[in-house]
DNA sequence: AGTGTAAATATACGATGTTTATTTTCACGA
DNA sequence: TCGTGAAAATAAACATCGTATATTTACACT
């Protein structure tokens, strides 16, 4: 019945304005209650017409997860590069804070990323896994760095198993030329820190009242202390 | 228009039939699938007639989350049990291999507690809480037990601020006579395990192979070092 | 034996994701 | 300038979901 909109009277990039109010929506209401026509309705579209930008809404939901794990990476990026490059515990340190924050600043970003956002969902890890290695990548290349320099603690750490080596070579393919020691201990700092990040935005921590700023940088202290060294000599 | 069925010819408690054919249900598609209608599909039974024992789906999923917590509280009740009470390292270890064991063998009750398992569902505290305390409570136990014979470490924690004591008589209306300090390492020691569980669960932890046992090993060691005495001389 | 209550069904409503068919708009070539 | 064809939107419909209401059935008790 009513006539198709005039082209300069809509959003001139409407896949992008879905996205937009998608995480409006999200930011409202949590990534669970996601719905198509909730975003068509805002943006005064019938739900069917964001057919011709997403196949469906679980491709949607990849888009949001890439583009959620896009600004986490830049935040651990611009974290880190404020520090010099030989300055490995500022670095991690600035990290471990970054990291924080902006699950903090968006925790509806952090468990579409983390969560399980949406009924039969999986993340079709071909699309999903460079935008996450990219993010992951930031704490590696410190790990790394400090490996290089003599400076990664490495005494008490379980030796590498032949089966991690060819999962290597998948994941030197998006995140750089990490070895599977460095890589083995990010994994083990991104688990400590997430759980605390983690366990802080479901709202299911204990009451221990507003010490989670304080337990959060002593968890911070603790990774700096059994992992690295101020200097080569120790 | 079809009668209703003899009472023998069905189950007798329907009520936790229709917890079990939740479960199913979750472990089959995961929780955020959950289904009303499909539960009472599988029972034969009308989707209307389940509100004669649930006010609604809300309801449904607390019960779940509950029993969950039960059983998951249990599984580590029992693992500590198997130690001698002065063997804190036993227990303790005991009780980091039991948490993990339960997780990986129901990731999908894992989720429903940890997760956000149902657009718009929030966890009645009053309701949860205690059970959510119970299995949390196993972990304080051990803390507390090795705080009052001088041998959890302490020297580098964070003092705990007055805020926190206020928080703690809320916890111990639940979880018994532990005090704020040793809540505190529980939390931490917690946030470690769990971070390392639900990356491992949730199968977006970075190609390292099939190395997650070794570290998971390494973290409870890793743990046990960090604060707990082998004597109280040291 | 009759009656009241509890528990089930039947029906209906609004909302969702998605499919199909139809209409409208725009860009481009004759 | 005028068609023409493709792109993009709408319209309508379907199956599913949670849930509310009204009705019917079965059982327990007096």
């Amino acid at each position: 019945m009513s006539p198709r909109p005039r082209k300069d009277e809509r959003s001139i990039n409407l896949q992008q304005a879905i996205k937009e109010t998608a995480w409006q929506y999200i930011a409202e209401y949590g990534a669970p209650a996601l719905s198509l026509r909730a975003i068509a309705r805002r943006l005064k579209i019938t739900a069917p017409a964001i057919y011709n930008y997403y196949p469906d809404r679980d491709a949607l939901v990849t888009a949001l997860i890439i583009d959620a794990y896009t600004s986490f990476g830049d935040a651990q990026i611009a974290a880190r590069d404020a520090f010099a490059e030989h300055d490995i515990i500022g670095q991690l340190h600035a990290i471990g804070h970054a990291y924080r924050q902006w699950a903090l600043a968006h925790p509806q970003r952090y468990q579409l990323i983390f969560g399980t956002p949406v009924p039969g969902y999986v993340a079709p890890m071909d699309q999903v896994f460079p935008a996450g290695a990219r993010a992951f990548g930031v704490l590696v290349s410190v790990v790394e760095a400090a490996r290089r320099v003599g400076r990664l603690r490495t005494d008490l750490f379980p030796p590498i198993t032949p089966g991690d080596e060819t999962a290597l070579e998948e994941w030197r393919r998006f995140g750089g030329d990490a070895d599977a020691l460095s890589l083995s201990v990010a994994v083990v700092i991104w688990a400590r820190v997430h759980g605390l990040v983690s366990l802080e935005i479901s709202g299911i921590l204990p009451p221990i009242g507003a010490g989670i700023d304080a337990l959060y940088e002593y968890e911070m202290a603790s990774i700096e202390r059994q992992f690295f060294r101020t200097n080569n000599h120790d």
